[in-house]
DNA sequence: GCTGGACATTTTTTT
DNA sequence: AATGTCCAGC
């Protein structure tokens, strides 16, 4: 047997866990290469073995060079294969690599922190300690990193800040004022939309300008555009655009430095390719550089964020950019059922624009798609609540379901029937941690303190809580800040030496010494001392206790200091600029991903990537789900791709509600079923009639009277009275059923508010029964 | 400078 | 229906 002939056996051995598609994917590590990646085709796990394969035998599976001690080799390989055990094999495929990359020459790109988070933990468990030195990050990560290092050369400081697009609107909406544009004649969200675009395309100001020619509109955007690159860069703020353009103007002036990088990362794989704009796959051609070793992975079929600026176009075009790139295509399904498999395929079919895939798997049919048609969304909502409680009782976990809708307006309604049948949900989405009012208060301060040059957090908190300073006087301030060429802090300080600000002046200069005394006590004490000091010696907190409904805020606020500390234990430089830097990058407290047994509610959009037993499609209304707008043809096949990627979240069962008569945004109005609908095979759905007007878990009128929140608690409050009242048993206990008669409870298990008891009857039978429905009575 | 009521707005969301 | 934003009037 020869040693190239062994070796492929034996490689073939190690990734046998994978099917063939996959270990093309894996095996081909030198030159461009685009993996489209169906939905539930193990994506992942390729993109971790082929790491690893990179590292561990770099080129082995496709370099049929023979090695000097080769001989040496055979026996050991025979005796490897032989013995089929992964260990072993491993440790003679070791010998036998072909140039295998050190870890930190490997540069994988994710879209969110936790895909990162996801691809450490899963090379971490497949390559050791050794996978730490893998670059694993978010295109924003990483930028920012080799931004830290060398953007003195484009001009800004090392240790600039990061504005949201919170931050940023407010720095629009201060421009328009500036320049005399109203809010009508150029709606800050559009400029700002323009502005993002523009740099997406590595577009300056001065290019919008020229281009704009007698456009006014244009015109006006182009102006808004530079003067906010330039208060940009006097508070030595990057917007999340600029990271990626600073980056590639980095590259582009200084060639010296992209060929250190270029150096450094051999091996570049991109995650969710779909899902990139311009300006980040000129980043990833820039770093690829001669040696084109790119893999890029997603699936064209999955593109649902077009509008904010990712384009098809990247993935669709990448072999014309990367001439001869090759082309895998994985499309056997581990995670659906024939059935759904069909339906998915039923509905993307009809897009034209894309590179084409069909979904396959071994599994069985299972069981038909529902489409169910009910009077209004309360009856919709209940037969959800009904349908999770049947399912439970035959056993299913509440987690194992999820219900989607295509927009968060649904969710209420849904909410409502959870909460009156008592069954454990969590609503995904709407408004998160980090984006709560009191926290980016608290951060602002913090910016404040860590960059004086930071207006736009110095005019959030200047006046909060209340100092008598208004916002003439802010005016006024930033004026003199811009003649000067100083920050408005500095202003501030020395307010009584400038006339117009005599009014304010005794008020700007307290706040300049607060300022000062709280970056004071931040040099000396710790990161979780500062933010609780910053919290009282501010009066924010006195001001949340103060308020009406402050309780929760207040807690958000002290949860800051929690997460401060839970930051200064885990990071090796726990300083304020370490810590805001890390917060501007991340959207969501991490440590709230606790997994309790919970029904999960959310949007299309952010089911992407999970899966769930059974799913439910609220709302598969034509207007609602393709969503109504001006349509056009992109828009409508985006809508598609959307439907495709909720049809695919579903393993074993599919539930598409449509209601007759829909209450939304304040109105009525009938509903015919999504169109969608109609592109799913017949074979595989099975219509349920119109179901009667019931009023189980549904809402009336004079119990809506009241604020949502209100209603909602006394809502909780009464199920969990009603709770109280029904008896629970320990193992053990005699109990009485209507049905079965008497029996002894043998297990009790807590299924969210309700328990599963098994009992074991005198007539000799088992049973398993929740405890809300069984209505037991002890004996 | 602050407050209350009119008024508009409401796809999706990460960084 | 619910919520945030704006501006007039105090």
């Amino acid at each position: 047997m020869d040693y190239n002939f062994l070796k492929k056996a034996l490689l073939d051995k190690y990734f046998g866990f994978l099917n063939a598609m996959q270990r093309e994917a894996v095996y081909t590590t030198e030159g461009p290469l685009l993996v489209l990646a169906g939905a539930g085709s193990g994506k992942t796990t390729v993109i971790v073995n082929r790491i690893a394969n990179i590292v561990l035998f770099g080129r082995a599976a496709t370099d049929n060079s023979v090695p000097e001690n080769a001989q040496a080799l055979i026996a050991p390989m025979k005796s490897a294969l032989a013995s089929g055990k992964p260990e072993y094999i491993r440790e003679i495929l070791k010998k036998c690599a072909v140039a295998p990359a050190a870890p930190y020459r490997v540069l994988c790109i994710t879209f969110t922190n936790k895909a990162a988070r996801e691809f450490k933990e899963r090379l971490l468990s497949t390559l050791g300690e050794s996978a730490n030195d893998i670059w694993a990050g978010t295109f924003h990560s990483v930028c920012v990193r080799i931004l830290r290092r060398h953007i003195d050369l484009l001009g800004y400081n090392n240790s600039f800040t990061i504005y949201d697009t919170d931050d940023c609107k407010k720095l629009i909406t201060e421009i328009l004022k500036e320049l005399n544009i109203s809010e009508s004649a150029l709606p800050p969200k559009m400029a700002m939309q323009s502005i993002s675009r523009s740099k997406e395309s590595d577009r300056t100001a001065h290019d919008e300008l020229l281009d704009a020619g007698k456009d006014r509109l244009a015109h006006y955007i182009a102006r808004v555009y530079e003067s906010y690159q330039a208060k940009l860069k006097a508070a030595n703020a990057l917007d999340f655009d600029d990271i990626i353009m600073l980056t590639n103007r980095l590259f582009e002036s200084h060639p010296d430095i992209l060929d250190r990088y270029r150096e450094h990362f051999q091996y570049i794989l991109v995650d969710e390719y779909q899902d990139t704009n311009p300006s980040q796959s000129r980043l990833v051609a820039l770093l690829a550089g001669k040696r084109r070793n790119v893999c890029v992975v997603g699936d064209d079929d999955q593109s649902i964020y077009s509008f904010r600026g990712a384009t098809v176009d990247n993935i669709l075009g990448f072999d014309r950019e990367y001439g001869n790139a090759k082309i895998i295509r994985l499309e056997q399904n581990y995670r659906s059922v024939g059935n759904i498999l069909e339906a998915a395929n039923g509905i993307i079919k009809n897009n034209s624009s894309r590179k084409g895939k069909e979904l396959w798997t071994e599994a069985e049919d299972g069981e038909k798609i529902r489409i169910v048609q009910l009077p209004t969304q309360v009856e919709e909502a209940n037969f959800i609540c009904e349908t999770i409680a049947e399912r439970v009782k035959k056993g299913a976990k509440y987690s194992d379901f999820a219900v989607l809708y295509r927009v968060n307006a649904l969710s209420n309604s849904l909410e409502t029937a959870f909460v009156k049948s008592r069954m454990p949900y969590k609503i995904f989405g709407g408004l998160r941690f980090y984006e709560r009012r009191e926290i980016k208060d608290i951060l602002a301060y913090l910016s404040v303190i860590a960059n004086p040059n930071d207006s736009v957090r110095l005019r959030r908190i200047i006046n909060l809580p209340k100092r008598a300073i208004g916002e003439a006087t802010v005016e006024k301030l930033a004026t003199v800040a811009d003649e000067l060429n100083v920050n408005m802090l500095t202003v501030a300080e020395n307010a009584t030496a400038y006339p117009e600000l005599s009014r304010a002046a005794l008020k700007l200069k307290g706040f300049a010494r607060l300022i000062n005394e709280l970056r004071e006590y931040s040099e000396v004490n710790s990161l979780s001392d500062t933010v609780s000091y910053v919290i009282e010696q501010t009066g924010y907190r006195k001001m949340l206790a103060e308020e009406e409904n402050g309780e929760e805020r207040e807690q958000n606020v002290l949860e800051l200091v929690s997460s401060a500390k839970l930051f200064a234990e885990t990071s090796e430089n726990p300083t304020l600029d370490e810590f805001l830097n890390e917060l501007a990058l991340v959207s969501d407290l991490d440590s709230y991903e606790e997994e309790n047994d919970s029904v999960a509610l959310m949007t299309v959009h952010s089911a992407k990537g999970l899966e769930f037993n059974t799913v439910f499609i609220a709302g598969f209304e034509e207007g609602l789900f393709p969503i109504m707008r001006q349509s056009s043809d992109s828009d409508s096949e985006e809508e598609r791709r959307l439907a495709y990627v909720a049809v695919t979240r579903a393993k074993k069962s599919l539930y598409l509600l449509h209601v007759e008569n829909r209450m939304l945004y304040g109105r009525s109005e009938f509903k015919q079923i999504s169109k969608f609908a109609q592109e799913i095979p017949q074979s595989v759905c099975e219509c349920r009639p119109l179901r009667k007007r019931s009023s189980t878990f549904g809402q009336s009128g004079s119990e809506m009277q009241e604020s949502r929140s209100n209603y909602l608690e006394n809502v909780r409050k009464s199920a969990q009275k009603e709770q109280k009242s029904i008896e629970s048993f320990e193992v053990g206990a005699r109990v009485a059923h209507v049905m079965f008669g008497a029996g002894e409870i043998i297990s009790a298990t807590p299924m969210g508010a309700d328990m599963l008891y098994e009992i074991e009857f005198d007539n000799g039978s088992v049973k398993r029964l929740m405890g809300t429905y069984a209505k037991l009575k002890r004996l």
